[in-house]
DNA sequence: GTCTATAAGAAGATAGAC
DNA sequence: GTCTATCTTCTTATAGAC
């Protein structure tokens, strides 16, 4: 990785855990080996840093469509795979999104910037919710509901279904983020969630 | 209100919506009307503000017996509230909890400056894991253990109703945090939640 | 592209008059 | 208790040698 990846690598990590405002240009200058004013070379000032971040992750964003694909199932164009969908198989998709989301190296920590600076900036705000919140929903709703179309669920809300299904993949990960020591115990609360929704929604055949 | 507190109530806020890092307390003293160096009779330091703003949060934390008598009841002396709880009485109970969580003036701001400095504070990680996570959860599990116990809801794993009932909650809270335009979206899928998880857990009586 | 030296400015905090 | 003036420190950023 050259000097410019070093840099935007450094800051991710420093930004994610201290927030913009808390993070020095020297410090990030240090963790890369070099000086401070070294760092003006490769960027203009410490926002151009930054916004390398945000352009670094929406290039990403854009590569994995979304980051909905997580599973390596696209539900539009093979639904098939769901008319005969197992309960382990579902476990395997819960917890597959869940991790991904988690361990991403690059989603990781921008996932706590973007918790960071929710409040002060809109832009991140937005792309928060989006992808943490609108983007999964909509696509686990239109996986539900090839499920119940086919019936491997139950003819129930399925908005309510998609809601109850990711609400504790969503509250198990900001507690990973929180508490990495607790990714064992989150895990195990996971699968037996969705082992449990599978029993709630789990259709007739 | 006096100074000091005066003092106190514009700081949170805005620590609430940029950080303690973003804050300078030239803004402070401008919010509250005077000039900087009349804070420093007030206080030592900028420091100093924040830490009577943790000591408030705890004070009112304590006197309140931690958030978790919000509707009224108290599951443990008074168990037989619950013996004919109605699907209404438990929306109210959600929306009451969520309601509060979500505009308590005190409680709300607090709440964002948990988020915000989570990552490089770990006294405040655990604050808001034990207020927002673990701290609820522990409640609600008491109150469907009664509700199981006295037949109410069906046997099922009490850990899964309680997680699946309190995450989306959970999830709508930090929705309205983010997006305070959403409200009455999050409060219409809330409602929908709990009636949804009440026909599902719903007990035969 | 990296360095040392240093400028420029911001922000926290103090001194002392009123 | 509040003010103006000022100090100090920290941080970003630039200049110019190598």
């Amino acid at each position: 990785m050259d000097t410019k990846h070093r840099i935007i690598d450094e800051s991710l990590t420093l930004f994610s855990q201290k927030g913009y405002a808390n993070v020095y240009v020297g410090e990030i200058a240090d963790r890369v080996g070099i000086k401070a004013p070294s760092l003006y070379k490769h960027f203009k000032n410490k926002q151009a840093i930054f916004d390398a971040i945000i352009d670094e992750m929406n290039r990403r964003y854009e590569e994995q469509a979304g980051a909905l694909d997580i599973s390596g199932i696209n539900p539009v164009e093979d639904a098939s795979v769901y008319r005969n969908i197992s309960e382990d198989k579902l476990v395997e998709i819960g917890t597959g999104l869940f991790l991904y989301f988690l361990h991403d190296d690059y989603t990781s920590r921008f996932r706590k910037i973007l918790t960071i600076e929710q409040f002060h900036n809109k832009e991140f705000a937005n792309i928060y919710s989006s992808q943490y919140m609108d983007g999964p929903i909509a696509y686990q709703k239109m996986l539900f509901q090839l499920m119940v179309t086919n019936g491997v669920f139950k003819e129930e809300d399925v908005d309510m279904m998609t809601l109850q299904f990711y609400s504790p993949i969503y509250m198990l990960l900001t507690l990973c983020d929180r508490e990495p020591a607790r990714e064992a115990e989150a895990l195990e609360l996971l699968k037996k969630h969705i082992r449990q929704f599978s029993k709630i929604y789990g259709g007739t055949h």
